[in-house]
DNA sequence: TGTACATCAGTGAACGCGCGTTCACTGATGTAC
DNA sequence: TGTACATCAGTGAACGCGCGTTCACTGATGTAC
């Protein structure tokens, strides 16, 4: 259990290249990642980087599970801080969260949520994990609502065809709870899309400079979302 | 007005570059768009392509202000198969276009609404009005649905600050009609949001496999939409 | 209608750049007896 | 405690690649008289 010496700077190593490739990925861009880059910052020749990541692709995809790791332990903190019952503040708390995560870290952002990154294909069996774990927390909190009878589904949700509700089903062993309903499924989809429209929006300027950035947008649409669902 | 020979086969060079740049966008992602490749399919040698386009940036802007183009023609023309009352009709078919035209033009969508291109910054003098005209479709509609009292607003869109009021307020000149209530001009946004949050979800596989390539998921959402903001 | 000249699309060579990855190696750190 | 050996982080040179852009040029197309 007890690190040697060596270990210890190793993993030390590793997670230096991790950050340094971060801070560069907020300069230049998370496709313009560069391997010499990274080891030219670092002090060391480009070679030396292969005794941590076999490739680039790897340090890539590292990057790409920690980002995850770090927003979904963000949102779940977050979330914490509302009493278990307080459906409307536990979403709340998660929207912002996830908002505040986004602006903070805009390449980690861009990273998992953004166009990917050309001639790089995404190892699902290392990501589906980590990514899946996002939609798991907005889906426990409709569960949890649903369960104490505080969620209501919209009218059009109720008139799903088969195939939907069935390709729905086929996700309900991936949840915490087997008993939400199927509507609520597709639910969890739309709110995380909702999510990201809205910091899409704000982060690559698709909605009008000076209207998003205090954050009262997203406040007042979340709260709306809330509010419809009958979380509040 | 008469164009000779020359100006005719100039245009149609400009116009073929462009064309073989979108191709190669669909293969291997707009970031890796380049010049020498477009010139090597063209059976052309790369210089001669600096007799159409100043540099690669020019082209990449020519490309994104055509993509806003073709998009807001293709939601236009579908929003004009609705009766102009039918606000309902057009709101779904102006959503729907936006879908279908994302799904058969993925590259020019990740071009326009995708992450930025590392090194490429788009001049907005350029962009802005073609961007701008999506929006307006959505604000036209919003405001046409206000002016009919068909359009219910949020509860929370209600009670926005004097400096969101302000902020939205400062748009109202560029839109077609100066009499929508701020409200709607915040809601104009957030909807642009959720358009995208469900096609981003779908196409870059953040909804899990199978669950929106029907459409249906699509469909639903934006029923449900259209049925709190009392458009039906 | 024919000739002299201007325009301009496209060429080919070159510039300087950065990239991911491999390979045989050096030299310091750690381990076994 | 000291010596012999194994491990392994990091080096430096090299591979083959593609990129955007410049420059002086050729040769075909168009224009003026």
């Amino acid at each position: 259990m007890t690190q040697t010496r060596r270990e210890r700077l190793r993993e030390e190593t590793a997670a230096e290249i991790k950050q340094v490739a971060r801070r560069q990925m907020a300069e230049e861009g998370a496709a313009a990642l560069s391997l010499r880059a990274i080891a030219r910052e670092m002090g060391l020749t480009a070679p030396a980087l292969y005794r941590y990541y076999p490739n680039r692709d790897a340090l890539v995809t590292a990057l790409i599970v920690e980002a995850y790791i770090n927003l979904g332990d963000a949102m779940e903190a977050a979330e914490a801080k509302a009493a278990a019952t307080d459906y409307d503040g536990r979403w709340q708390r998660l929207a912002i969260a996830y908002r505040d995560w986004a602006l903070a870290h805009r390449e980690d952002y861009n990273l998992i949520y953004g166009t990917p990154i050309p001639g790089y294909d995404a190892p699902r069996d290392q990501t589906i994990l980590p990514a899946g774990r996002i939609l798991i927390l907005i889906g426990q909190l409709l569960g949890d609502a649903w369960d104490a009878g505080r969620l209501q589904l919209a009218s059009g949700y109720g008139r799903l065809s088969a195939e939907l509700e069935q390709a729905a089903d086929e996700l309900r062993p991936y949840l915490p709870q087997a008993n939400v309903p199927t509507a609520a499924i597709i639910l969890t989809l739309v709110l995380l899309g909702q999510l990201h429209g809205l910091v899409w929006g704000e982060l690559y300027e698709h909605f009008p400079p000076g209207l998003a950035e205090s954050g009262e947008l997203f406040q007042v649409e979340i709260g709306a979302i809330s509010h419809r669902l009958g979380l509040g």
